[in-house]
This record gives C-alpha cells, sequence and structure tokens, in this order.
DNA sequence: AGGGGGGCATGCCTTCCAGGCCTCGCCGCT
DNA sequence: AGCGGCGAGGCCTGGAAGGCATGCCCCCCT
C-alpha cells in the first residue's frame, strides 16, 4: 500500500513534536513553514486522524500522535542504520565546501561554526572551510560549492546573495595630511597614490567611488595580497588604501590611521555558488548565511 | 542527514530481492524497469556500495545488499505498521471503483480479481466492482473511478484504453432463413428490424456497420437492457441483433442463432477514467487490465 | 483598547525529479 | 544467425514539493 507518505514525513512529525512549533521545525528541517503544515496536513489526511493539536502557541502532539511519535522515531533510527551500516564507507557526511576572499576570518568561522552546530536535519552537508584565498575559478571548476567574496569580484556565471554590508574606509599612514580627519571624501585623494588590495584592480576602485579618479590624476600603486603586507605598503609607500571595515581587526595597525570615507560605497560581503548548483544544501547554507550573518562579529563597526 | 533516500527505495530494493528481476519487480511495483533501475543505481551511489549483482538473467543480492534488505524488512515494516496503528481508523484501505457497461462480467471479474491479486504493492486501491449497468455521466460525477464500456460510448472528457476487441456477431431467431448461414454480410440484413442491446441508437449501428442501412430500408426494433430480454426480443420478434461475442455466454440461447458478420467492425472493450485523473492508481489498473485482458476469458471466441 | 507580533493556513507559482517511453547493447537459447 | 529476455541510457513530461506573499487569529504588551 503506497499511501505516498516517505521517510521525510516521518522526520517532520518528529521535528515538530520536537521544536513544539511548525515554524521553528521547519527552520530546523532548512524549510519554509508552510510547505512543513502541508506536508504535516497531507500525512494527517492519510491517517485519517490529527497527529497535531494546533494552538496559538505552537502544536502539541494528540495522543494518536505520541503513539505515531514513536513509531516515527523507530523507523527514522532504523533507516538511518540501514543507510548507515552498508554504506558509510566511501562517503561520510558530505561536506560543503566553503570558501572566502576578502573576507574576515571571524565571520567565515563564526558562520560555518553555527550552521554546523544547528541541530538541524539538513546539514547533510557540514561546513568545511577549504580555503581563503579562492578564486572565482575554483568554484566554478566545482572545487568549492560556495565561497565568500566581495563585491565586485567577478560573478558571471554565479549566483550571489548579500551576506553583509560593511563600510569601506581609508587607510593613510599616520604622517598624512589626511590621518587626523575623522572623515574625508573621494575627493579628498584625487592626488593620492593607491596600494590595491588583493584582487582589487583600478576598475574597482572607479567602481567603488563611482567616479574616475584617473581623470585628477589618480594612480595605482603596489597591489598586495596579504593583511601584513597591506599596511605595510601604505605605512611605507605613503599611500593610500580602500578596505572593509570587518578586516580591520585582522591587520596589524601601527603607524596607520583609519579613516571614514564619506562618499564611498560600501562593500558587500556576498556568498555565491555555481548558477548551475542542483543541491538544496548550498539553498539551506546560503539561507543560513544570509539570515544571521548581521549577528556576525563584524567586530569594530564604523558608522 | 537528508540523503533523499525515502521509503520507496527500500520498497524497490525489497522487490528487486523477492522477484530476482528488476522487470519483474517493476510490474509488481507498477511501475517501469528503467525507472527501477535508475532508483536503485541512485541508492547505491548514496551508499557508495552496490546492492546488487546485475547478470544477464536478473540481479541477485551482493554481500551489502543481504544485510541491506534485512534492514530494509525491517524499516518497511515499521512505516506500514506506523501508518496503520494510528490510521487504520477512517479509510482503510483505498478502493478503485470500477463498474462496467455491457461487458461480460466474467471479464470484469477476472481482471479485477488478478489485479487485488497481484502480490503488488501498489494497488493502495483494491479493486471493487460498483456497478454493471454505469453510465459515463457517473464516471464524470466521481462516483467510479473506472469503467469498462463498448465502444460507440461518449468519451468526451474521459481518456480511455483499448482493452480488447471481440467480434460482434449478429443473433437471428432460428427460424430466420439467414440462420443456417456460416457467415453472413451487412448487405444481407438491409431488410430486417434490429433488437437494440442497451444504450444503442440507431447511430451507433451505423457506425458499426460503416453504412447507412436506413437507407436501404432498415428500421429499429425495441431497445432491451438486459440479456434474457435480448434474446427473448430477437427469438419472438423475429427480428436481428448485434452483439459482442464475449456476451454470448451471459445469454440464454434458446432458439437462437448466432452468425458472424464479415464485414462489421469489431467491438472494442474501452477502460474510460476521468481525464483529470490524478492519480496513479488508475494508471496501474489501466496498464493492467489493457496487458492482462487479452488473456481474460474472451470464452467462446470466433474467428 | 488598540496595535503589533508570533503562529498556522491558503493561494499561486516555480522548480525539479520520478517515472514513462523508446532504443540500444548484451547475452544465451533454440 | 535470429530472437527473446533483461538491464542501461537518453529524452521528455507531469506532478508533487517547496518557496513566497498574504490572511487570519489570538495573545500580549504598552
Amino acid at each position: 500500500m503506497d499511501s505516498g507518505i516517505e521517510l521525510r514525513h516521518f522526520r517532520y512529525v518528529l521535528a515538530v513534536a520536537e521544536e513544539g512549533t511548525f515554524t521553528a521545525a521547519a527552520a530546523r528541517l532548512g524549510m519554509t513553514q508552510p510547505a512543513l503544515s502541508r506536508a504535516i496536513r497531507a500525512l494527517e489526511q492519510v491517517m485519517g486522524t490529527a497527529l497535531f493539536e494546533r494552538g496559538h502557541h505552537g502544536a502539541t502532539l494528540t495522543e494518536a500522535g505520541k503513539t505515531f511519535r514513536d513509531d516515527a522515531r523507530a523507523v527514522d533510527a532504523l533507516a538511518r542504520k540501514a543507510l548507515n551500516r552498508t554504506g558509510q564507507r566511501s562517503n561520510g557526511p558530505r561536506h560543503l565546501r566553503i570558501t572566502a576572499r576578502g573576507c574576515d576570518v571571524g565571520t567565515l568561522e563564526t558562520l560555518v561554526a553555527s550552521y554546523n552546530s544547528t541541530r538541524g536535519d539538513h546539514a547533510p552537508a557540514r561546513g568545511a572551510i577549504v580555503g581563503l584565498q579562492t578564486r572565482v575559478e575554483e568554484v566554478h571548476a566545482g572545487e568549492a560549492d560556495a565561497t565568500l567574496m566581495r563585491s565586485p569580484d567577478d560573478l558571471s556565471g554565479l549566483d550571489s546573495d548579500v551576506v553583509r554590508t560593511d563600510p569601506r574606509v581609508a587607510l593613510l599612514p599616520n604622517a598624512h595630511p589626511l590621518a587626523t580627519r575623522r572623515m574625508i571624501k573621494r575627493a579628498d585623494l584625487v592626488d593620492e597614490t593607491f596600494t590595491l588590495w588583493s584582487g582589487h584592480t583600478p576598475e574597482q576602485i572607479a567602481y567603488w567611488t563611482a567616479t574616475d579618479l584617473a581623470r585628477h590624476g589618480w594612480r595605482p600603486g603596489p597591489t598586495v595580497s596579504d593583511a601584513a603586507q597591506f599596511g605595510a605598503c601604505i605605512r611605507l609607500g605613503e599611500s593610500v588604501g580602500f578596505i572593509a571595515a570587518d578586516l580591520l581587526p585582522e591587520m596589524v595597525l601601527t603607524g596607520i590611521s583609519v579613516v571614514p570615507v564619506a562618499d564611498i560605497s560600501v562593500s558587500e560581503l556576498r556568498i555565491a555558488w555555481p548558477r548551475s548548483a542542483t543541491s538544496r544544501d548550498i539553498a539551506h547554507f546560503v539561507r543560513h548565511a544570509t539570515s544571521t550573518a548581521e549577528d556576525c562579529p563584524p567586530l569594530s563597526r564604523i558608522t
């Protein structure tokens, strides 16, 4: 008797029973509340019995629901056992390979850790940090499932969502005339040399500032890919750098002044994944990222 | 860890294990062999282990497969128990409501019985004969899930498939001049009166014969809906009747001669169901009907 | 007392995947 | 050598599952 009921439904009941509300259960399951509601309704329909008493402060099991929950637990456990016993070799829990570039390590770590610690029946799929200097090409090549990156990187062929936005600040040698200003404007910088953060191009500077600094004599300096080098170049080269504020805590700022730029675009931290990605796991991770990252440590937030 | 594996997969493995071949298992499951093959492949993929050894004479379980089969049995049994224990009230096994009109009872019974006896994990859905004088309207009204009918009934709004074809024969009183012929032609009947079988109209006679007998003086007689009456009218009224050969065994043929008609269209026994029907159960029943009905008792087949 | 927020249900729309069909390749049997 | 049974692969479609937006209800909170 194929009633259309699948393992899924058993797990759904367990989640709702344990969470106490459909909404919370849905979140834990990595799905939306309406979808979950309907699935359980369908199950109840087939069984001809209500399993939950819906109140306005959540759902509680009916008598029938309680016995079903116990059965469901057994079914679920048994099914998992069956799958693991035979098959644990060759593919343990799959990993979502998360990479990053130009993102503070704190955010990344917190994000992955909170994802993994989610008591989630999703998370098939523990997140694993597999790189911090990832280039977009690696995502295309399938070496990573998702990557965190700062705005103007090449997103062609990728889908992406904004995880968080951080102010972009200017770094200046302490000796610089502007270093003591509490706030500067782009126009103040037209005569400067810039040290470019790894991966940044003159075009990106133009993009950020939404103006063509070069017209006014702007010229690029060296390009570095390391926070310490970045600081050193600025200090020694008497040049100016832009950086997203969240990266500041990871830098050595000796001899460097941080000055907010009033009219520069903010830096978007984006999570990107292959447009062809079919897996729902990635969608879950993205959702988690976008919905929780605001709570992640932006550390010294500059307003 | 939601691996995408569902109860379905467990049942599939059981079916293949028990049947010994994918093809047979697929039939039992009410699905096609390629679909089953793929489902099991996917399962093996997830588990990282082959469950079956594919030979050219079927599939046998590997060692891993054997332990998995045992687990699968347990999971399946437990799941069924969980669904039944709580929910057996209110909706026992649903019934496919099968009706018929102008079809010999033997065929119908055999069909439904063989469907029900199919050791099938489909058959959610035992067939039940709920009527033998069904009008198409009842199907439209949702009072029946499928119906067996003879060709020229109104099929608008229904999907249908041919279950079987039977020769259409002429019934004549023994005293009729043509009664001793071994075979007649439509043209021989242009001067006769016809007794119409229930539901038949003069237009249908024309349809069957693909000619306009009325032009030649043909005229309809009484219309009856009962096999015994049909026979009586023919005997007493000195008229002629057409009927599908499979119905002969259900008639009292005393005083009546059965004569094949060389150039009349055959009678198609069709199974019809609402075009909007969404259920796969109906599809299964239809498939079963069309694939096995040839083996059902056409009883006295006239060639 | 009224407004806001948390919680479930409903309607509509999109997506994606299970399954259907057809075909092929392979083998073994006659 | 031909044929028939069986499994696999390609392609396509329908339907189910899920997402999103919204509605309703009740409780709480100020």
